[in-house]
DNA sequence: TATTGTTATACTCTATAACTATA
DNA sequence: TATAGTTATAGAGTATAACAATA
C-alpha cells in the first residue's frame, strides 16, 4: 500500500494567485460588520443633505433632544448620546451661538443650566427633522413599512 | 360671546421646567440613531475581547479579507472596507512588521503586491474569528437566530 | 492618460486630567 | 464627598494634495 504521506505535496503555485472579485462573505455574516456599514451608509445620505443647516449627526440629535425635552441639561445630553462632557461643551456653545439654544437657569440645581430651543432653533428643527424624514424614507427604499419596524426593534435589542 | 383671542395666554412659567427622564421616542424612530447606537455597542464588546490581540476591528476586517482572498491588493482592500488609500498604508505595514501578512508580487500589474498570511498570520486570523464568533453570540443573545439571520439581511438592503 | 501605492499633512472625533462652583 | 460644567490637551480616525512607478 503506497504511502500518501511520502507523496509528494501538491506544488506551491510558482505564480501567487490574485484576487479577482473579492469573497465578502464571512463579514457580511457578522452583525457588527453589517450595523457598521448601514449606519455608516446612512449618516453618508445624512451630511450632503444637512449641509444647508450646517448640521452634523450629533448637532441634530442634539437640537432634536432639546426640542423634545425642554430644560434637558447637558448632562443628561451626555448620557443619552453616550457623548463625554468635554465634547459637548462646545456643540452646545455653537449652538447658543447660532441662536439656535438658550440655556436658562435649571430650577432645581444651580449648578446646572437647562437647555431650550429658541423661536429660530423651533425653525430649524422643525425644517430638520421633516428633511431627516424624507433622508430615511430614501435610505430604507428597498425595506417594506414592516421590515423598517422589524428593523428597527432587532436592532434596540442589541443597543438598548 | 366673549372674543378668547383677547384673553390673557396661558402664562409662561415662572420657572423654566427641568426633565425627570429623557424622552428618546423620536431619535428612536430613525433608522440611522438606531443603527449607529447597536454598531457602537458591538464595537464596545468588540475591543476589550480583541485588546489581547492587539487588533481594532479594521484589522480585523483587513486581515480576515486576506485570510479569505489570499493575493488581494492593497486597492482591492480599501474599494471594499471603503477605506482611503493613504489610510490603509500605515496598517498593512504594522500588520507586516507583526509577521501576520507579507506582501508578494502580483502575477499581473507590477505597480501592486498581493496580500498574503504568514503562518503566524493563519493562527491569528484562526484564533480572532473564534473570539468574533464568541462575541457575536453575546451581542446578539436577546436575538433568535432567525432574527439575526433577518437583521442582516435588512441591514444589507440598505448599504449593499 | 489612468491607476497603484506612497508621503506629508490637515481636520475631525474621541478620550483623559484637572479645575470651579454647587449639591 | 460627589456631581455639573468647563478648560486644556493628547490620541485616534478620516480627508485632500501631490508624487513615483507602472498600466
Amino acid at each position: 500500500m503506497p504511502d500518501a504521506s511520502a507523496l509528494p505535496a501538491q506544488p506551491a503555485p510558482a505564480v501567487p494567485p490574485h484576487v479577482e472579485s473579492v469573497d465578502t462573505q464571512y463579514l457580511e455574516s457578522l452583525v457588527g460588520y453589517n450595523a457598521r456599514r448601514a449606519a455608516l451608509a446612512i449618516i453618508a445620505q445624512f451630511l450632503p443633505r444637512m449641509a444647508p443647516y450646517d448640521l452634523r449627526p450629533v448637532d441634530f440629535s442634539v437640537l432634536s433632544l432639546v426640542a423634545h425635552n425642554p430644560g434637558i441639561t447637558s448632562r443628561q445630553l451626555c448620557g443619552t448620546l453616550n457623548i463625554l462632557p468635554p465634547n459637548l461643551v462646545g456643540m452646545v456653545g455653537q449652538l447658543e451661538k447660532r441662536n439656535l439654544i438658550e440655556r436658562l437657569p435649571h430650577p432645581r440645581d444651580r449648578r446646572a443650566a437647562g437647555l431650550h430651543l429658541t423661536p429660530d432653533g423651533e425653525t430649524l428643527v422643525r425644517e430638520a427633522e421633516l428633511r431627516v424624514a424624507a433622508l430615511e424614507e430614501e435610505a430604507t427604499a428597498r425595506l417594506t413599512a414592516a421590515e423598517r419596524k422589524t428593523l428597527m426593534r432587532l436592532l434596540q435589542k442589541i443597543y438598548r
